[in-house]
Parts: C-alpha cells; structure tokens; sequence
DNA sequence: CTCGTACATGACCGCTTGGTTAATTAACCG
DNA sequence: CGGTTAATTAACCAAGCGGTCATGTACGAG
C-alpha cells in the first residue's frame, strides 16, 4: 500500500541513519580522512579520486556529508573550503557506546582462552595490560 | 562510461561499507537493540514492527544485518535463533575511534566557553570532572 | 498424513543513489 | 570586456533499497 511513503517521509531522515549511511562509503570516508588533516576546498578533496571519477559525483558525495552535518563548507572566493565538524560523528559513536560490551566480552573470552594456553606454558612476559580494542586500520 | 561496473564492484561492498550501511536505518537499529537484550527468533524480533511493516521485510532487514556480520541466524527446528556479533560493531566503533579527537575538542571548546560564561558569575558547583560525552539516547 | 507454525523466496514496484556528460554560475585576472 | 578557474546544476541512466503480496519449504504435533 502506501506504507512506502510513511516509511521514505517518517523513517530514513532521523539524523543517526543518515549519519551511518553518509559513513556507508570508502569515498566519503576517504574524504573525511582527508579533512581530518586538514581544511580542503573541494577540488583538493576530489584529486585522489578524479580518474576514477569525475568532479560533479564528489560535489554529490561531499553534499551528502554535508547533509549529514559531518562536514561544513565554507566560501571564500571560487573556493569552498571544507572543514570536518565532529558533532555529528560524536552522536553515531555515542550509538557505538552503549553496545561496547558487546564486542568487549568476545575480547573477553579471547582473553581467557589466551590465558589458558599460556598457563601451560612458562608464566613469563605477563602480557595483561588494559590494551583494549588493537590498533591497525588506515582507510 | 562502464565507470559503474567497476564502482558498484569494486567499491561498496567493502566490510566497513556493509557495516555502516547496516546501521543507516532505525527498524534494523532497534533490532540490535533488541538483541542486546539477548537472543531472539524472527517472529520475536519482528514483533514491534508488525502493523508497519510485513515480515518479509524484516526478514530482509535481518538479512542485510546477517551479510554484514552484526547478526548470527542459527537454527533450532523452525526457528532461527539471532544473536547479536559485536565483532563487526567493534570494526566500525575503530575507524570512529581515529576520529575521536575532533568531537572531543569540540566539546573542549564548548568547556571553555561554559567556563568564561560561569566565570562572571559565581564560581562554585565546580561541575569540573572528566564527563565527557553527554548521557541521554535511547532508539 | 495433515495441519499449523516459522521463515524464506520470488516477482514486482517506486524512490534513492552513485555515477555520467553538458551547461551554468561565480569569482578572479588581465 | 573576455578568458580561466572553481564549483554547482540539470538531465539522464542503471542498480540498489525498502517495501508489498503470494507462494514455497521445513519442522513439530495430533
């Protein structure tokens, strides 16, 4: 029927989904890892990715960003410099939060299983440490 | 130009994409939520929805939270057991990780500023403490 | 075996998304 | 003014997404 319609205008606008679905794309991540290091206008943020695609679809990626409230563009003559803003990322990672025990007690149980193996060896090194959630990632 | 094959490909399927994309809608937000709470069949998690949506479409939902790895469907007899996998939660609570700083100095900013405003006025309740990252969230 | 329960699957539909090219606006520069 | 650079807008396209209904399947119970 035309639940379709009640869905489209009441659900997919809150601003987490549109958060996490701004976050649903190397592209756009990219992007944010950029400005991360810095302001950009737009066509410094689109020079890694021109070759495989043109200016107009990173002006769309970067517009969905902004919507999104994950970054805010400025003017300053023919340039749009382009800021992060961590606002918005705060509210999906403050989401993330309440269901860090989640993935802490699978750590947990690799914990203990750790610990099971290396008591029958030597108790040596004693690697225990609050060194949660390890380190990695680039992206 | 074939410049979608290759994206379409290549680009948006990898695990971090699925993850966030999973999460980009509230029906499957609260269906974690629910699995926070532990294991639940189908039926079970598709229970607050009906009368908005069928149960098809949780199933679908269901199965997009599966193929990204946030959801684990067992089986016991007719029904299929789902428990929530914090693994892939803890990829996506990463990457926000690197960005931590910038909601962090935000709020500084906002710190310093709640500071010069009390500082006019008197200077007790000193509500100081490292809050950071206000309570509130429900969904 | 038959029935009911619990899900899954398939075919369809309309909007959204991610990309394209071509044209347009906007600002600076000489 | 005219030209160049930066960026946006418009029109289009194919694929994806979120939903529907109808049908199909697997299992337990009587």
């Amino acid at each position: 029927m035309t639940a379709w319609l009640i869905n489209r205008v009441v659900q997919l606008r809150d601003p987490l989904s549109q958060t996490f679905a701004a976050l649903a794309d190397p592209t756009r991540r990219a992007m944010l890892a950029r400005l991360s290091q810095g302001e950009a206008n737009v066509t410094d943020l689109a020079r890694p990715f021109l070759g495989q695609m043109s200016l107009p679809a990173v002006t769309k990626h970067l517009k969905v960003l902004e919507s999104a409230g994950l970054v805010t563009k400025g003017r300053s003559a023919q340039w749009r410099p382009c800021t992060l803003n961590g606002a918005a990322l705060r509210d999906a990672a403050d989401w993330m939060e309440t269901y860090r025990r989640f993935w802490e007690e699978s750590f947990d149980r690799l914990d203990v299983y750790l610990k099971t193996v290396t008591a029958s060896g030597s108790s040596k090194k004693k690697p225990k440490g609050k060194s949660r959630g390890r380190k990695k990632q680039v992206e």
